[in-house]
DNA sequence: AAGGAATTTCAATAGTACTTGAAATTCTTA
DNA sequence: TAAGAATTTCAAGTACTATTGAAATTCCTT
């Protein structure tokens, strides 16, 4: 059924693996084999929202900017005093962690507040120092 | 106490914000004011190994290598022979998942058998369909 | 509608990360 | 101990991401 370890046919078969370590082999062969493993890979758009939210959280600055919004939404102007960027740079890392839809913002007069998202507030629970 | 919002002193001090959107500047001030908002930032080496990490998974490659081990231990060339890459770009990128505590790895005669740490188990529960 | 503050956008540069193929290493078996 | 398989390391090229300062935009106030 699924290709067990020591493949009977001697002759080399290119993209099959005609030798692998027994214990992988046994385990691997009880589950259901290669094909059920290789089963197992989300297809390549399913692993894009993933990997954009993980590299939003992939910078220290962006990093920062969650735990500051984890208190409370704040306008642009109260973050760039915490972490003394320019404000270029501010727009730059808030524009990519909206994108991964950690923060959102809305309208107040002249300021624009951010503030988490579901999502935002359900990776500052996992971010919690005790996590890693 | 921490500084309010409407400033009373009518001089621009460098570095001092004088005026900042009502709603956040009371929940802000209840809370203990800008001083308390910035000891929240945690210092640069606590960031460190969660940027490792995320930076470890913001790669559509890397979490397909994650998928994989979440079966089961796995040799090199089983992984190499599921993603079908090159062995030089597989060991690369199981290079940085091993750098960022997400696997481990043991010899078996000629073979090398990556497995999952406990972190890279807490991660692979979090990375599930329905948390994001 | 003019002036000003808050924020974003843009274009250029600098810095990091990924890919590739070849060479090196390690281990096993004959 | 020589040959061979599995895996890593290396160096070069390519592609992506972050920083910078200036200009543009939006909205408020007068």
């Amino acid at each position: 059924m699924t290709m067990p370890a020591g493949n009977s046919s001697h002759a080399k078969k290119p993209g099959i693996i005609d030798e692998i370590p027994k214990e992988v082999a046994i385990s691997l062969a009880e589950a259901g084999g290669i094909p059920w493993l290789c089963s197992l890979v989300p297809v390549e758009t399913d692993l894009t929202a993933r990997v954009r939210v993980h590299k939003a959280l992939a910078d220290p600055l962006r990093l920062k900017i969650l735990y500051l919004l984890s208190a409370q939404p704040l306008c642009v102007c109260v973050i760039k005093h915490c972490l003394r960027i320019a404000d270029s740079k501010l727009s730059y890392h808030l524009g990519i962690m909206k994108e991964a839809g950690l923060i959102e913002s809305r309208h107040e007069k002249n300021w624009l507040i951010y503030s988490l998202t579901g999502a935002g507030k359900a990776v500052i629970e996992r971010e919690d120092p005790r996590s890693y």
